[in-house]
DNA sequence: CAAATATAATCGAATAATCATTCGATTAAA
DNA sequence: TTTAATCGAATGATTATTCGATTATATTTG
């Protein structure tokens, strides 16, 4: 018997979020994928059972990459500064190390398929929620819905992101992040979320 | 001659955004848009040239619509605290009204299709960013780069309206916001970008 | 004012390309 | 020897777009 090849699979899916971030959605078809990685259309149903099968496989390659990721050097227990602030920059280190990756997750996320995503398990997300209990518990921020929490801790983070991929310039030249900006977006933040 | 009718137009611009949001752009095609819209096939390309035009002449509608309506009211004098206000409620009121052509916009943003978009005017930009030179010499806020201020002055605002359109439950039941909790995320964005 | 004309809107059908997926034959390795 | 991986070709469906015929209306003419 003839083993699956654990690279190739690697390959189909490399090949797929570029061709995804390249193309999009609508430009994507296996025909075109597997010219890319340089095999038959029909290997490709060998590796995954259709093209929404692909597509969902993809996607949850690449959200558990990004939170197994994020976790490095985290623990629920760290002083709240400190966490965020792991988070922040184990974020940013991440997307800029895998751009491709981060566009094609966005891409997904904003796009109908995400409802046909099985979600996984909630492993990643009680942990950031124990983080915040464990930071209201010793008085190093307000307490808010953990929503409202989030949407202050994060969203400025993620706008800086968007600004940084699209390269755009607000002012004169084109933006582009780096740890020092990240910081000077830091600050203000703990200040927003002090009790 | 026959005049060109500004309502079925519109009718398709309306049911081209529903089936985009419901099928996203690559399960979207002329054909399923003209059966939905009640006409034939050959008739959409009276009033665009191709379907690339069409979705970068809804995507510049929406667009235009959206800054637009964010502006009522609006003036860069404005006291800094109000005028930001106003463009939370502004902005959410827009989105709460027109929930399908917000989604649409953000899947267009996130797509490659983005890249052939021909930028409109900057007024509404520049608008904004006067507003902020006003608000920094006043000493309303405090000085930093237009990227970094925009981050944190919209960045929770927009996590917030994600939550909100996903029905995101973080916490127990799923994530409704409403203008009293975007207040609550309102006040504390205020202490982050005062000097 | 009514009738004729001009013209763009509209349609249904057709075109060629591309799509996702399948199948039978072949290949490679356990 | 067995068996799954792989391939090339084929399938029928769907795609974007076009075309010639028809329709509806604005304008011009009688």
């Amino acid at each position: 018997m003839r083993p699956r090849d654990d690279a190739k699979e690697a390959r189909i899916r490399q090949k797929a979020i570029e061709l995804i971030v390249k193309l999009g959605f609508d430009g994507f078809s296996m025909q075109k994928l597997a010219r890319a990685a340089g095999l038959s259309p029909s290997t490709l149903y060998v590796y995954f059972k259709n093209r929404e099968d692909l597509l969902l496989k993809l996607y949850a390659g690449v959200q558990e990459k990004f939170e197994r990721d994020a976790l490095t050097g985290f623990s629920e227990t760290l002083p709240f500064e400190e966490g965020l602030w792991l988070q922040w920059k184990n974020r940013f280190k991440n997307i800029c190390k895998n751009p491709l990756e981060y566009r094609f997750f966005e891409q997904f996320r904003n796009s109908p398929l995400v409802r046909h995503h099985v979600p996984e398990p909630v492993a990643f997300r009680t942990a950031m929620n124990l983080f915040v209990r464990n930071a209201v518990r010793s008085g190093s921020i307000r307490q808010l819905p953990l929503e409202i929490f989030w949407s202050l801790a994060h969203g400025p983070f993620y706008m800086l992101i968007k600004f940084h991929l699209d390269q755009s310039s607000m002012a004169g030249l084109p933006f582009s992040l780096t740890e020092q900006k990240l910081k000077q977006a830091f600050l203000p933040v703990l200040e927003a979320l002090k009790p």
